[in-house]
DNA sequence: CCCAATAATTTACGCGCGTAAATTTTTTGA
DNA sequence: TCAAAAAATTTACGCGCGTAAATTATTGGG
């Protein structure tokens, strides 16, 4: 920080004995200048500490280095720790990451876009919350922004999707319970909002069918994204009103899971693999604290770090590319893993 | 959406037949126009939606009506939790809220606030990392930017700070631990990152004086933010060795309760009230899971839905009143509610 | 050493909007 | 009805930068 204030670029060429437009260029990309060049600005940046103002900088180029980001709900640590995972590859790329989360809701959903629209970010990418989002929106804003979709799947929507394979995941944790004890129900929300649910239920039904069981839908009622309270609340039901067709419960997902966990121990009931236990319950997506439970809950771990580098990569070479959209949407699944733990 | 194409200002001004500067008058403050010409505008935007380009706006605005959040680790469900409710009254009060987590790391929030700096935030809302933060740059920064801190303080730092009165919130549970059975040891971290730990423990100490206990200090080792692995793993390691000050444990945060609550699952120990348990746990901060452990987390709940609201009214009239610094720096501790559940 | 290639400079314009001053129109109240 | 107050308009400038074209300076190779 020397004497002079620097209040622009203008002012910033002037000490740095280069003429404004070079040091734009610089700005824009520092290989682009003369070494001498490059380090008569770097010096002055020492001293003068400048950086341009990226509200004129967005102003006037013809794209922004943002990249949106869109989660369904930043409270659920899985979608917590997947974004910090995407943002870190947009960051280490030279873009920079605009983190907006849903919090569960469609409207709030469609409020992030059209905040990130005004925004205008070089691409966007979306977990959509599912069933209850307004789908059509969702697909308007994808046809002005490059969008790629993560998790959820909307057809055709944005040019590309990555996800998790659910009819591998639950054909193998499935195959495992059936080959371990009794084969699993299917403990899941009537009305679940992720449509991914819909997937793994088919997905049990199939791997189910395939091994010559009969399938068992354990389908209780609730709303909203607190899945561990309805799990615990309807899974408490459940397990006093002694109906269980299977002493294996499988659940949609790991926050139920939890939840249902939670319920079994209130009621005194042993949950587990070992001999004195009466029950097995397992999860699915290996949530951060489904290690922590009590005892530590068998389930399907996500690739999300493949989900993460893909997506980002492909909304990257596709910013590249400088066209708007591909030739062909890409799908992609990622194959869970095993996870097994005390529960199951 | 007609057919000639809204590209700024100027275009919709003339669809609206409304000058651009009362139209620009109306973006900033739609009662600041007649009733007839703003019903005219609005008109004019249900037929084009046309909204103001930001960067253009925020260029030359003497302010910006962003409001940046930091918090320490979004990854964390409490600070998402309360990120989630300061967010909200961000965006009710009319500001736009830009949210960045330092995922543990204090590069990572210096990181942060450089961000901000470029964004040039009307004010600023951080809970800064702790004992690791470079403080002096958190300080310098909020020299700059109109700063308040929340969770953790740092002394003189920001406008305001609003947090958690751990002597009165460890001194109710203590005296709630007493009252009910063995006086508790305190289960924390040997160097903890956050600066709440030393005053909880500080908190605990004068606590237990005052009731005419002997203090026990169980400082385990341990790095990070994986509080629930280190709480299990040294937590295991202390049940096994059997040497335990006491019955009863306290715990610094509930994530190392979650820990070490598994841990006592894992190693067949019962924890509880109840007669046939050999342990109680208890644990500070009412974490969203606390609810879901096994047994039921007994812990101390933080209001901070009062921090929330309190940082953020702070932050709007010190922007309203036009100045950059309050006439004197106000410090807010809130009380802490007793939340009994099954674990002690 | 000179010429071609490369890089920097000069000059100029435009982005989309906030905002101020002077002027004209509309509203308000008695 | 009429003057004063309030609101809208016109005109004009500036914000800080990207970018293009024409020009000048520098570099590197034979």
């Amino acid at each position: 920080m020397s004497g002079t204030k620097i209040k622009n670029m203008e002012d910033f060429a002037a000490v740095s004995g280069i003429s404004r437009p070079t040091v734009s260029k610089y700005f824009n990309d520092p290989e682009s200048v003369r070494k001498s060049t490059r380090q008569k600005i770097e010096a002055a940046l020492k001293k003068h500490n400048y950086r341009p103002n990226i509200y004129a900088v967005n102003q006037n180029r013809r794209m922004t280095k943002n990249i949106g980001l869109v989660v369904p709900n930043l409270a659920d640590p899985f979608f917590a720790g997947i974004a910090r995972t995407i943002e870190g590859l947009i960051v280490k790329a030279g873009y920079n990451p605009l983190l907006f989360s849903s919090h569960g809701g469609p409207e709030q959903e469609i409020s992030n876009l059209d905040s990130l629209r005004s925004i205008k970010p070089a691409a966007v990418l979306i977990a959509p919350i599912g069933r209850m989002s307004q789908d059509d929106k969702v697909a308007q804003f994808a046809s002005e922004v490059p969008t790629v979709l993560f998790d959820a799947n909307l057809e055709d929507v944005g040019i590309a999707f990555f996800g998790s394979d659910n009819d591998q995941s639950i054909g193998l944790i499935v195959d495992y319970l059936c080959r371990s004890g009794e084969p699993p129900a299917f403990f899941e929300m009537k009305t679940p909002i992720n449509p991914n649910a819909f997937k793994r239920r088919n997905a049990y039904i199939t791997a189910m069918e395939r091994l010559g069981h009969q399938p068992h839908l354990i389908q209780i009622s609730g709303q909203g994204w607190n899945f561990e309270e309805i799990g615990f609340r309807e899974g408490g039901r459940i397990l006093t009103e002694q109906r269980l067709p299977s002493n294996t419960i499988l659940c949609s997902n790991d926050r139920l899971a939890i939840g249902l966990l939670s319920a079994a121990f209130e009621n005194g009931i042993k949950v587990g693999r070992d001999a004195n236990a009466t029950l097995r319950i397992a999860g699915h997506d290996d949530h951060p604290f489904s290690q922590f439970t009590c005892p530590s809950l068998t389930t399907v771990s996500q690739d999300y770090d493949a989900i993460a580098t893909r997506s980002v990569e492909t909304v990257l070479s596709l910013i590249d590319s400088g066209e708007k959209q591909p030739k062909q949407r890409e799908e992609t699944l990622f194959e869970g893993k095993l996870v097994m733990r005390g529960s199951a």
